[in-house]
DNA sequence: ATGGTTTTTACTGCGTC
DNA sequence: GACGCGGTAAAAACCAT
């Protein structure tokens, strides 16, 4: 009956993805990124997807050079540190060490001088730690991202900008509360992401050991807290994906792209799926274009409900009736 | 916890092939 | 009559507060 379908940050957020759908079990003559249809090259021996242009090695077991892990300027960022920042979690484990009181062994208050000399040292002593705390951490968690990001197939530069992201988050204290996985896979979704490869959800929770609500949690904690800019998907980018799979022609995909552009100029999207406002443009494109397809069709290869469809493709068609509204 | 928004589920009537 | 379509109401899912 009703399958139970993960939602994903993404559609809610509607900072959206190109996955999201049930392209779970095809992975063999889908993209295993975007879910479209794959074109195999002979000459060259690979095979690409048609809508992202992802190479998909034909086994794909090795995904090319995860191991040269890092290049120079990782190497840099790595051998860098966090500056002491706030004091505000580390003066429990300080104050076991050096104690906060100013007394002697014995109870006795101490000297200026020596209280001058003690608080030096709770100084520094607090920036030992934290440094050591951060960068062990750091580097656990460097090794995760690369690890993450070579089950993923992610290229060296999304795992680059991923350390780069959990680097900050570490910078800025949000990793208390959290786990180092949890954090490192957020910064791998988020990079991948913004460097337009994205990977679906599922898979990010795949790679690592977290469960998919903390995964979430963290995600979203983590682009909030850091301001990151993830640009919501672009509703066209489903459209490729779509359009093959309900063999659509190439006119009929064309407008479904126009569609959406116009639809976006007034926007129709804000606070809207993308899928959804991909779904509806896939279903109105081929009556524009006297095809014929049912929203049954489409909602059954998007995932989208044949109401949602419904609602959004009367938005998209009133927006392309007047090209300049209020 | 609560409220607000979006999407889904379920059910309806209407027109057409 | 089955099918596709549009609409509605209730509910679920989600986010934000």
């Amino acid at each position: 009956m009703s399958e139970a379908r993960p939602r994903t940050i993404d559609e809610q957020t509607r900072v959206a993805t190109h996955e999201t759908e049930s392209d779970q079990e095809r992975t063999q003559n889908a993209c295993p990124e975007c879910g479209g249809a794959l074109h195999t090259d002979e000459e060259h021996g690979e095979t690409v997807c048609e809508e992202c242009g992802l190479v998909v090695e034909e086994n794909s077991i090795d995904h090319g050079p995860e191991w040269r892990a890092f290049n120079p300027q990782e190497k840099d960022e790595k051998s860098r540190v966090g500056a002491p920042t706030t004091k505000l979690m580390h003066d429990k484990g300080l104050s076991s060490v050096i104690d906060w009181q100013d007394k002697d062994a014995y109870g006795n208050a101490l000297s200026s001088k020596q209280r001058q000399k003690m608080q030096r040292l709770r100084t520094w002593d607090e920036r030992f730690r934290t440094r050591d705390h951060k960068e062990r951490n750091l580097k656990q968690a460097l090794g995760e991202i690369e690890r993450m990001g070579s089950a993923l197939g992610l290229a060296e530069n999304v795992r680059e900008t991923a350390s780069v992201i959990y680097r900050r988050a570490l910078e800025e204290d949000l990793l208390p509360g959290r786990s180092i996985e949890g954090v490192a896979s957020a910064a791998i979704y988020a990079a991948a992401r913004q460097a337009g490869t994205p990977r679906r959800i599922d898979r990010v929770v795949n790679a690592s050991r977290i469960d998919e609500m903390e995964f979430k949690r963290t995600y979203r904690y983590i682009v909030r807290e850091l301001g990151l800019e993830i640009e919501p998907a672009d509703p066209e980018s489903y459209v490729g994906r779509f359009a093959s799979e309900l063999d659509l022609s190439d006119e009929a995909e064309r407008r479904a792209r126009e569609l959406l552009e116009t639809g976006k100029d007034q926007l129709v999207h804000v606070g809207k799926s993308p899928v959804g406002l991909a779904a509806a443009a896939v279903y109105a494109a081929p009556l524009l274009c006297n095809e014929t397809i049912t929203q049954a069709e489409v909602s059954e290869v998007t995932d989208i409900s044949e109401v949602t469809i419904r609602n959004r493709y009367q938005e998209l068609l009133d927006a392309a009736e007047q090209p300049r509204p209020a």
